[in-house]
DNA sequence: AGGCTACCTGAATGAGCGTTCAGCACGGAC
DNA sequence: GTCCGTGCTGAACGCTCATTCAGGTAGCCT
């Protein structure tokens, strides 16, 4: 309706029906963070998206094809995300120190750690989850292990075991990242990156 | 109908009931375990302990009330476990390496860690949920830190930061788990039990 | 014996929800 | 103009599943 209602505005009309996608996706997110996979509604995705069920439907074929590509959205962003958020901080211990906020969601980047709760369990059960929170965490912990890497090269860290150094630095964001998740009272942003940024100065004999 | 065959087999058949019902919440732990709280069915849980649908509403009022039932008999015996296990050592560096393996899940105690990360979206929705986690964290966390004291009092450990220690190695083992849980490739329970107590003679300096 | 209560069952009920579908609007091709 | 493909809608359709219920059995009290 609104739709027929602003028919010829120029060219835009030809990406109309993309937008509404794209919008039909973002709102799939939202339900997905406040509702849970498994509360997650065709009717609560159209609502949310101000379209219809059966649009959601004719773009996504099912319920379960909507939930996987926005998945794969939130995948691709959050790799974007770190990849042009680190590129930006010069040395290791900048980057490292970024990665923390990051982490913590002082950052721009990452999403919301509920998602991240809800991928995981997810992925008990759906393969297609599985792979895809196995490459986030992949990317992470590339990510982390290639700054370590070049830290050392620096002379600023010296980890007696550089590779259980970047498993369990990664290991303990997930750890105090449920906390935050769960609105635990004893947790907030700022004192997960301080208590993670003290775990690598531990891990990697940073001098301080 | 079996049961009728055997009526009057001594005092027991006063007791059958209450049997009955014990082997309806071992059910439904089985299938929250297989099936994750969302995919649990009332069908399920009656098929899993060869009653009727029936039954299992009779006892429990509802699914709900049968999840929540399952998820209070899993925190009580987990904290036994724990006491009784930990009781069993003699120091502060056994009972430290005893958690390592209970954590690992080499140990007899502490359920599937797929229970746990169902635990932990179920909190993000579910207050009764949000409530049982925060119980079985703080108690975690208090045995750790009660471990730690002792060490420290005894000369065995020397944290820069005992409490950011205790939050530290709590995240770390929660962090570890979740790639246990999901089968992750690189992670066995030996490698989470070396990792973490690697972590925490770091964390304590441990003499070692 | 008669009745009361606890325990248990299988079928029926009804709500919620994913998916399908018949059809409308519209813009471009011819 | 007519035709056709794409985008889109709202109303069914049909299935799954929690919950209800009428009834059946067995022990226990009087």
């Amino acid at each position: 309706m609104a739709k027929g209602t602003l028919p010829s505005s120029g060219g835009l009309s030809a990406k109309a029906p993309e937008e509404r996608r794209e919008r039909i996706l973002r709102a799939t997110v939202d339900v997905v963070r406040t509702r849970g996979f498994a509360g997650a509604r065709v009717s609560d995705i159209a609502e949310a998206a101000g379209t219809s069920q059966g649009l959601v439907l004719y773009h996504f074929h099912s319920l379960d094809g909507a939930l996987d590509a926005a998945l794969t959205l939130l995948e691709d962003e959050f790799y974007d995300d770190l990849a042009r958020d680190l590129q930006e901080q010069a040395g290791a211990v900048q980057r490292l120190r970024h990665m923390a906020d990051l982490g913590a969601g002082l950052g721009p980047a990452v999403g919301d750690w509920r998602l991240w709760l809800e991928l995981w369990v997810r992925a008990l059960h759906d393969p297609g989850a599985r792979e895809t929170r196995e490459s986030l965490d992949r990317r992470w912990r590339t990510s982390l292990r290639e700054v370590i890497s070049e830290g050392v090269a620096a002379g600023d860290f010296a980890p007696a075991d550089a590779e259980a150094a970047v498993i369990r630095l990664a290991s303990l964001m997930d750890g105090l990242a449920i906390q935050l998740a769960l609105d635990d009272p004893d947790m907030t942003t700022q004192r997960l990156a301080d208590l993670w940024w003290d775990a690598a100065i531990l891990e990697l004999r940073m001098p301080h």
